[in-house]
DNA sequence: GACCAGGCACATC
DNA sequence: GATGTGCATGGT
């Protein structure tokens, strides 16, 4: 028993990470590369993964939008802006109240040391570590913390979200209560460590779950339906 | 008019 | 540690 167990073990693995693969495949040729976060703007991504939660990204864009005709999408800005008009200006993106204070608590982690407003530094600071001291400033969580290592920091580290957990516990790949870091786990110890993976992998997921895996019925558009089927 | 969207913090048991 | 609730806009 316990050699098989090994044995099956590897072969599981081997089965899974073939599997997770052959899933991005198809949904890469389905969607096309996603094309998230285009180079060039890692502070935007920092704000936008705040703006983002729980929230549809139309109304994410219509905040940034405004943000940036008023020229304050830099960290210095931010940091002198008045609350109440931040409220305003991010007001599209709902919560706006409490996204604005969690911005300006950003800001002001990003802006102070070790960090002292510079993304370099942050990319030094070994990802572990970064990512625990992410997750003492408030609203951030482990979702929002991972999308600025992967999306701004462009480290190996891969995003869960509610659509993630809902597709792949319904595929009977993982439990329906599986821990957000077990699940993350999951993907990272069965796929290369590859930051371009991670962060079209992550878009792909998304796309999925928006378009296809709100009703039943439209179970017949998915992409996976001929590689993976929802139990 | 109900339901949903690229979550998180905080209270309560 | 699990479970419930408030937060809020805009599209379908």
């Amino acid at each position: 028993m316990p050699k098989n167990s090994l044995l099956r073990g590897k072969k599981q693995s081997a089965d899974t990470r073939r599997l997770l693969l052959d899933i991005y495949q198809r949904l890469l040729s389905y969607f096309g590369h996603r094309n998230w976060w285009p180079a060039g703007a890692p502070f935007e991504m920092v704000i936008g993964a705040i703006l983002t939660q729980n929230t549809n990204w139309a109304n994410v864009e219509r905040a940034l939008i405004n943000l940036k005709k008023e020229k304050l999408l830099k960290p210095e800005k931010l940091a002198e802006i008045n609350l109440h008009k931040l409220e305003k200006l991010i007001r599209p993106s709902g919560y706006f109240r409490q996204k604005a204070k969690r911005i300006k608590d950003l800001v002001k982690f990003f802006n102070a040391p070790p960090i002292d407003g510079s993304f370099e530094k942050m990319r030094r600071i070994p990802t572990d570590k970064m990512r625990e001291m992410l997750l003492t400033v408030n609203g951030i969580g482990p979702e929002t913390a991972d999308s600025i290592l992967l999306y701004a920091l462009e480290k190996p580290v891969f995003v869960v979200d509610s659509y993630t957990r809902r597709i792949f516990a319904k595929l009977g790949l993982v439990p329906e209560d599986i821990k957000y870091d077990d699940l993350k786990a999951f993907f990272e110890g069965n796929l290369p460590r590859s930051v371009d993976l991670y962060n079209d992998f992550h878009a792909q997921i998304v796309a999925l779950g928006a378009l296809y895996c709100k009703k039943r019925a439209q179970c017949n558009l998915c992409p996976l339906g001929e590689i993976a089927r929802c139990k």
